[in-house]
DNA sequence: AGCACGATTAACT
DNA sequence: GTTAATCGTGCTC
């Protein structure tokens, strides 16, 4: 049993869900030690109609997770190095999903501080890439049913950011994307204070 | 079978 | 500011 965001958080449109997820824990329970962090960045990722998004390409082995049920994790492997995490939005059928940029680390300081070594601490999970590595995220958890009572890792509610300290911006890294999908704002964050 | 590219990061100049 | 690293995926031939 644990406090987690039920499936009715993540069952509705994707552009809510991301916005909503500031301010929110992801929390990784692993060998039973909480590794956590406040989502303090977060993009939108909605279907087969927005070409920044995977599931542009239709139904493939990759994408079959979009598909499925919200709530669910997608996990993906890119640049020949990194793996982004993301949990899927809509209703079952609909492929989308929000990829969680960064968080801010809130419990298991010291482990995430080992798995990035060397690094000062705004450069622990200040990236998608990043805070997979710090939170020792990444295949394993590819399709996993983040709503379940018994999942090691899974979202808790926090305090609701205010409007006024959210922004938006265009999302980031998609240089080959055509407009207006390169453009259109669906990356939140929590304003610098 | 071959190819171009990627929802990134770190190390450069 | 630029660029190498590194390999799975989806598309073309």
């Amino acid at each position: 049993m644990n406090d987690s965001l039920p499936r009715s958080f993540f069952s509705r449109p994707t552009l809510q869900v991301a916005r909503d997820l500031l301010g929110a824990r992801l929390v990784h329970v692993e060998n039973g030690v909480r590794l956590s962090g406040l989502i303090v960045e977060a993009e939108a990722y909605v279907g087969e109609t927005d070409l920044g998004c995977h599931s542009k390409a239709g139904r493939t082995p990759r994408t079959a997770v979009m598909y499925g049920p919200p709530g669910h994790a997608y996990v993906y492997f890119t640049y020949g190095m990194h793996w982004l995490f993301n949990v899927i939005t809509e209703d079952e059928g609909f492929p989308a999903a929000v990829l969680i940029r960064a968080v801010d680390p809130t419990e298991g300081i010291e482990i995430m501080a080992a798995r990035r070594a060397g690094r000062p601490r705004k450069d622990w999970t200040n990236g998608p890439a990043k805070l997979t590595q710090a939170m020792g995220i990444s295949a394993p958890f590819n399709g996993l049913d983040l709503c379940a009572p018994d999942s090691p890792l899974f979202f808790e509610p926090g305090d609701p950011i205010p409007d006024a300290r959210v922004t938006t911006t265009p999302r980031v890294g998609l240089y080959t994307v055509p407009e207006p999908w390169k453009s259109i704002p669906w990356r939140f964050l929590i304003s610098p204070s």
